[in-house]
This record gives structure tokens, C-alpha cells and sequence, in this order.
RNA sequence: GGAGAGAUGGCCGAGUAUGGUCGAAGGCGCUCGCCUGCUAAGCGAGUGUACGCCCAAAAGGUGUACCGAGGGUUCAAAUCCCUCUCUCUCCGCCA
């Protein structure tokens, strides 16, 4: 969420900003309820106060034994006139915060301007493309002659879009979930195991409700959500909470599995594990003084970057452009990995800087040096997706002979150095 | 799922029977100052958040709201009534 005072105080600012992602809002209207919004309030307050004052005096007439009956009606007059006001008050700020959590993130100065995703720009680099004297097979053909997941089963089991790993390959995502969470704990960050059911109050926090309400997958019943990413529970965890300065970076993990709808992507990767509607994922969540939200954003980046390092595979980091930018994002750089079964780089993990965007959804504060209370920024990454991982391996790592060998890092988790049939 | 108890400031805890002077006693903690070879103890002062208004702005001042959440009664609600949520205890069921 914006801050208010920001879009009234700097309305032509925020308009082009927004620009920059695409988004077209209604500033005049804002500026209008906020004017409304305050009129009323300096209107309902100055009642109210002269209820207190007047009851407090009736309290004493009463006392001596006064005559109250011509005051007190004249206060229920008043007392009328407020609740009414308060009425209006409320149906104000309540389409004012509507509009609000509606309204994406101002993009960073540093991140391209540019309107979707070819526009995104080239950061680093990491590695080669490894070489084949083969012709390289997509991992779901590995998988399946490996009998390492069953895509058939999922299926069955649930709808498409979900598969069952087996044998080798449960063994090898458990690995991962592992190695990722072992190496993220050496980074600092705090292990934690949250709910993968949140409430709407939650989801509203981190920014996927209200506006992406279609992406999630909810349990009616029991008003619940699934969490479409770690990130949700995870950054949740602060909300309503007034930090401390030296608190200052919190660094927490979790291994969780993730649930997306995956709405409006029919048809698109529906071969093999890129896009199902249940993937494991290892995130990591920051909560950052905004001083050092940047720095702590390469950093970040960083730790994530150590997972494909360690494990030897190739990758490029791509700074998102102002189209391309998630709705709460202010900077984000996605890491493609290199897939040489399918010729191209994919999205493996996306590291982002909240700013205060989701503080201010869900009350994420510090106390600083002069004691005043101000909102801390929130950053995350996957660190990393770990289906896309599995498959990333499996893709890079295949051998001519069909065989699948065992990234170093990976064999004391494993217990093997090559995967066969 | 059944029965009961409870939810008050950073924490503990009074206030709720008899609604008004209660943003809320007292204690602890914390901050600042004093005192003191050091530390402890002691003494003094301060110590919530949000929003509005005043102020060029910071500082500050002022007002409103907030005693789990929402609604109701009343001139007036921490206090009375209703609904919900959560916590604890006991019983049942269960990984």
C-alpha cells in the first residue's frame, strides 16, 4: 500500500510512476475522498468533544440532585448527528483503503523503465551453458525413464498440473528441500516452520488479497487460504509488531510447499514440473532498515545465488523492468537458470525489495534513533524454487547413457553420486 | 464436539457488583537525570499507538479514537446487553 499522504502530497509523481508499470489510476478521486474523508473528521471530532464535555457535566449536575432532562436531549440530538457522521466516515475510508490495496508498488529509480518483459535488463552472469555430445533431453523425459515422478498419478490423484514423485526423484527433492534449508541457516537466516494455511487478514499483509484472490487456492469452510509462497507466512510473522533498530535485518527461512491456481495460464508449460499447481519451495524473507533495504536486497540475492553456484549449474539475473514488476515489488531481479532440454533460461528464483509497500499493509514498524515509530522494509527471494531445481539438475547433470549424475554438493544429502534406472 | 474460566498499556496486575472525575491505580521493566571508587541499592522525572487540527518545518501544543473484535443500550461504557474470535482448565475423540 501506498502511503496516502505521499499520493495527495505528490499526485503527479505517483501518476507517472505508475505509468512506468502500466497502471492508470483515478488520482482526482483520491485527492477528492481524502478531502471529504478529513472534512468529516474535523466535523465528527469536534461533536464528540462536546459530548465528553457535556456529559461530564451532567455527571455533576446529576450528582446535586439537577434537572438533566432538557441537556440530555439535547445531547442525543448530538449523539445522533455523530453516529451518522461516523457512518459516513467509515463508508469513506473504507473505499479510500479499497482503492489503496488496489494500487501496486512505486517501482525503484534504478529499475528500466520499460513495458513487459523483453524490456527486462541483463545483470550477471554465472557459469557456462554446459555441452552436449548428445542432443539433450527435457527433463520430463528424464524423469520419467528414471521413474523419478509420475506425472500420470498426479493426475489421477488430484487434476493436472500435480505429480507424484517416486523412488530416486522423492529422495532427490528432499535433498534439495535439505541442502537449501542447511546452506540458508549458514547464511543466517532463521529456520522457521509456519502454517500453509493463512487467513484473509494474512494474505491482505503481503499483497496477494485482495487483488489476487483467483491465484489462491482457499478452503471456504474454514475462510483459509493455502499459501501460494512461504513469503506470506513468513513476513506476516512481524505484522503488527513495533521492532526494535537493532533487530534490524531480520533473516528468516522456511521450506514450505506453495499452491497457485495458476488462473489464466492454460496451455502454457503443460509439460513437466515448471508450472504445477503444488511446488516445494525454499524461501527467505528479510526485514530490513529502509537505510540499507538495497544493499540488503544484493545481499540477498546473493544467498540465492550461492544455491545454483554450489550445486554448478548455469544462470543469468535479470533486472525486471517497470512492466514487468510484481504488483508489491519495487525492485526485482529474477535468476533464470539455463535448461539445455528445453534451450532456454527460466525463472528459478526472484528476489525483490518490498520497500514499505507491504509494511504498510500489515503494520511492520521500528523504533528508530530518535525514537520514532517508522515502517521497515520487507525483501524475499526463493532460495530457491525447488521443483525447478530438481529439474534444472536433471537437465543439466544427464548423461548420454540416460544416467543422471549427482551434483557434488548434493551427494552427502543423497547418498549417491549418479542416478540410474 | 461437550462443560467451565478468562482476554485491561512492553510485562504483571487493580478497576467491572453500585456506568460519569479512568488512557486507565500499583508494581516491574525501560529511558534520562542525581547520588556513589565501580556495580548494586537509593532518589527524582519521563515512558503507547493511530488519525485530525495548529505550526513554514522539527520540536511542541491540542483534539478524537483505542481496555480481544464487531454491534447495541445510554446524555455518557473498560464497566450493562448481544454476536464473534482467541487463550486456559476438565471431559470426549484423534496424529
Amino acid at each position: 500500500m501506498l502511503d496516502l499522504k505521499l499520493i495527495t502530497g505528490n499526485p503527479e509523481y505517483v501518476k507517472n510512476e505508475l505509468k512506468k508499470r502500466n497502471t492508470e489510476i483515478d488520482i482526482e478521486n483520491i485527492l477528492k475522498l481524502d478531502e471529504e474523508r478529513r472534512k468529516i473528521i474535523l466535523n465528527v471530532e469536534e461533536l464528540k468533544k462536546l459530548r465528553n464535555d457535556t456529559s461530564k457535566e451532567i455527571g455533576i449536575i446529576k450528582k446535586q440532585g439537577g434537572d438533566i432532562s432538557e441537556i440530555s436531549a439535547r445531547m442525543k440530538k448530538v449523539s445522533e448527528e455523530i453516529s451518522e457522521l461516523d457512518n459516513m466516515l467509515k463508508n469513506v475510508e473504507e473505499t479510500l483503503k479499497n482503492i489503496l490495496l488496489n494500487i501496486p508498488n512505486i517501482p525503484d529509480e534504478t529499475v528500466p523503465v520499460g513495458s513487459d518483459e523483453n524490456a527486462n535488463v541483463l545483470y550477471k552472469e554465472y557459469g557456462h551453458k554446459p555441452s552436449f555430445d548428445f542432443e539433450p533431453k527435457a527433463h520430463w523425459e528424464i524423469a520419467e525413464s528414471l521413474n523419478l515422478v509420475d506425472f500420470e498419478k498426479g493426475a489421477t490423484l488430484a487434476k493436472s498440473r500435480f505429480s507424484v514423485y517416486t523412488g530416486f526423484g522423492a529422495k532427490l527433492e528432499r535433498a534439495l528441500i535439505n541442502f537449501m534449508l542447511d546452506v540458508q541457516s549458514e547464511n543466517g537466516y532463521k529456520e522457521i516452520i509456519p502454517p500453509f494455511l493463512v487467513n484473509a487478514n494474512t494474505m491482505t499483509g503481503t499483497g496477494q488479497l485482495p487483488k489476487f484472490e483467483e491465484e489462491l487456492f482457499k478452503c471456504e469452510r474454514d475462510e483459509l487460504y493455502l499459501i501460494p509462497t512461504a513469503e506470506v507466512p513468513l513476513t506476516n510473522l512481524y505484522a503488527d509488531t513495533i521492532l526494535s533498530e537493532e533487530d534490524l535485518p531480520i533473516k528468516v527461512t522456511a521450506y514450505t510447499p506453495c499452491f497457485r491456481r495458476e488462473a489464466g495460464s492454460y496451455g502454457k508449460d503443460v509439460r513437466g514440473l515448471i508450472r504445477q499447481h503444488q511446488f516445494n519451495k525454499v524461501e527467505i524473507v528479510k526485514i530490513a532498515h529502509p537505510e540499507n533495504s538495497m544493499m540488503e536486497l544484493e545481499l540477498l540475492l546473493e544467498d540465492a545465488e550461492k544455491i545454483l553456484q554450489m550445486l554448478g549449474l548455469h544462470y543469468r539475473v535479470m533486472t525486471l523492468c517497470t512492466g514487468d514488476l510484481g504488483f508489491s515489488s519495487s525492485k526485482t531481479y529474477d535468476i533464470e537458470v539455463w535448461l539445455p532440454g528445453q534451450n532456454c533460461y527460466r525463472e528459478i528464483s526472484s528476489c525483490s525489495n518490498f520497500k514499505d509497500f507491504q509494511a504498510r499493509r500489515a503494520g511492520i514498524k521500528f523504533r528508530n534513533k530518535n525514537k520514532k515509530v517508522e515502517f521497515a522494509h520487507t525483501l524475499n527471494g526463493s532460495g530457491l524454487a525447488v521443483g525447478r531445481t530438481f529439474l534444472a539438475i536433471l537437465e543439466n547433470y544427464q548423461q548420454k547413457d540416460g544416467s543422471v549424475v549427482v551434483p557434488e554438493a548434493l551427494r552427502p544429502y543423497l547418498g549417491v553420486d549418479i542416478i540410474t534406472k
